[in-house]
DNA sequence: ATTGTATACCTCGTGATATGATGTATAGCG
DNA sequence: CGCTATACATCATATCACGAGGTATACAAT
């Protein structure tokens, strides 16, 4: 896929791999993989930029041993995956612009 | 619309807009605006990205006294257009994972 | 005659960003 | 002990949209 197609995307992706149930870096990454290649560097930038807008929250917690970072959708980060159903009807207009014909 | 959504969309907008008849920049605005907005700095932008690609061609021409530059589609660019529907295709199976309840 | 508006082009600096490369550390298996 | 999976993180690089600014012509309004 057009790498610039990807964003905006992934920030939303991502978001949604968390709606439901808190989830951490790995997790996150074999979930959203099927859908959308993301690579790990790409994926801790994302988690970053999404902390420090708050869109989510980040908890500590070792899990067998190992660290693991807990993120949690905060309700802003609710708000961005509504907004980006808007946002997909914008999409869908361009879509129809871009193939119809004529 | 979110900034970053707009990447890798503008591109083809700008072919679509070219797709049917030779066109230049003034009137690629025109066109492409009430889908998309766009400043003329991110047309030349592209513009110019899209013919180093080999996307399109160009071809300078006067028009009432003033210089126009016409922009020609490639059978380049006419990939890249079906390409997008390829695209398309992933975009909506990233929607249906991103909207899907549970 | 001067001002404003529309047409038509272009460049530069800035901030944002996806990704590969690279690094650290633990658990468990053969 | 080596290997793989898990789990985190940083840095350099290349790409990109856009505002700000610049040049120039045609034509209507003041």
């Amino acid at each position: 896929m057009d790498a610039q197609l990807k964003r905006g995307i992934l920030d939303v992706c991502v978001l949604k791999a968390i709606k439901n149930e808190d989830s951490y870096g790995y997790k996150i990454i074999k979930d959203v993989r099927p859908i959308l290649e993301l690579s790990e560097s790409t994926l801790y930038t994302i988690l970053k930029r999404l902390e420090e807008g708050g869109l989510l929250v980040v908890r500590s917690a070792e899990y067998e041993g190992r660290l693991r970072k807990y993120y949690h959708i905060t309700s802003k980060g609710l708000n961005r995956l509504e907004d980006f159903k808007n946002e997909w009807k914008q999409l869908s207009e361009i879509y129809a612009f871009i193939t119809k014909e004529s």
